[in-house]
DNA sequence: GCCGATTTGTCCGTATGTATC
DNA sequence: CGATACATACGGACAAATCGG
């Protein structure tokens, strides 16, 4: 039996969005009507509804109805946004990625790195330091640290081809929440020596915490990107004061 | 009577999770528990706990409750994300902030500019250059179209102030959904001449549409941010499959 | 390992309010 | 004014995960 047929309402409505069968400005068929075509509560489909709103691609109008908003985004470089890693995104693309790992240490939480990434004072962490690189450039200087209890096992190996995978797959840890910051800093020698920066003196910075499904958090990244490939996307809904 | 209860509830938890009345790492009360203290059903507390966890507040873990994930950032810089405006970000920040308007025309879309904002070709725009002064320091080129027809009557004086008040209050119409772009660029001359960069030669761009409570898009913005005063913040959740 | 209690996840049907047309 | 559409809220049912005995 289909069971989370919100998921499969979202997803339907979203794909019939983006291949224009439902086009911008255009309304969506009633929640009643969608009922019917559903077979489902009236709930369910506002759930769905729910969602295709956080995504930005719909607006209810209250009493009016339901109207796409989504445009599809013309742009060349490498899309960030949601938590998608980096890996999905470049497959997303159908681009070639190459990971280089240059550091890989074993390391215990400070006072001062406590403060920074959110991780308790003492807790043993694995310190991995890797290049990423798409179609062979350069873009990416990636700095983690991850729980060592939590991600046990954790090799140079497995850091070269994709943490992510190993966590979801063979520790069968689910990644859940992720919070992120996004800034921009002067570029340090370490940037210099390992991406092809040109004549740009900053890039993009994104740091952020990442929570499994149990609620506690086991990574901490620190990204350093070229700005001639890099955009981060979001969108945000007003909240009923 | 108090209807939109799911609100109260939301507002209450959120306050006591930011001062610690619900601590990191702790469990929230269970939903039944909470039907009981808040006098409703689980479905109105199931909404304000899903409210939560979209803010990266809150986790729920199936079978076992709902853990309190939010640990309050440390930052000197200011604070973008969501959908805030600028007055907004500087008021809750106590901070005093300066607005002037160095280009205030009206054009017409045409076909180049209808594809990189998303307005029709042939919509009549306001065309709106500020720089943004936070404590007497430059730090933002912000250039703003508006759809004249959805805001009538905008004058330089008013672009002084504050748009997004005019918007609300004068007009009373509600801006509801935001689309954000973040990119790292190289400086330009218009930059170099209204803000004052320093050795950085690239800034944080924000490009983004906004959409009315119809669904109309009135609004494209492109802003152009001092990089050591700039943060971007976003929490991103896991979807199913 | 099993069982029952607890807790969250999904889904339904219904009632009522409010905005639009 | 009535019909339609979305918004809020309730209560109930069952599934699935967890935990303690």
């Amino acid at each position: 039996m289909p069971r989370i047929k919100f998921n499969e309402i979202y997803k339907d409505l979203k794909a019939k969005i983006e291949t224009m069968e439902y086009e911008y400005q255009q309304m969506l068929p009633s929640e009643n009507t969608m009922v019917d075509i559903y077979h489902c509560s009236r709930n369910t489909v506002r759930r769905a509804i729910g969602m295709l709103a956080d995504d930005g691609y719909v607006q209810s109008l209250h009493g009016k109805g339901v109207r796409v908003i989504y445009q599809p985004v013309a742009t060349n470089s490498f899309l960030m946004g949601g938590i998608e890693s980096f890996q999905e995104s470049a497959r997303r693309n159908h681009r070639e990625t190459i990971t280089k790992v240059v550091q890989f240490d074993e390391i215990t939480c400070d006072e001062r790195l406590s403060r920074r990434t959110g991780f308790q004072p003492g807790d043993e962490l694995y310190y991995v330091r890797r290049v990423r690189y798409l179609d062979g450039k350069p873009l990416i200087l990636d700095t983690n640290f991850f729980l060592k209890s939590l991600v046990p096992g954790l090799t140079e190996t497995i850091a070269e081809t994709s943490i992510y995978e190993y966590i979801e797959n063979e520790l069968e840890m689910l990644i859940v929440t992720s919070r992120r910051t996004m800034t921009v800093e002067h570029v340090t020698p370490a940037d210099e020596s390992y991406l092809e920066l040109g004549d740009y003196n900053c890039l993009a910075v994104v740091t952020g915490q990442t929570f499994n499904d149990d609620g506690i958090m086991f990574e901490y990244t620190h990204s350093r990107h070229r700005p001639d490939y890099f955009s981060f996307q979001t969108t945000a809904t007003r909240k009923k004061n």
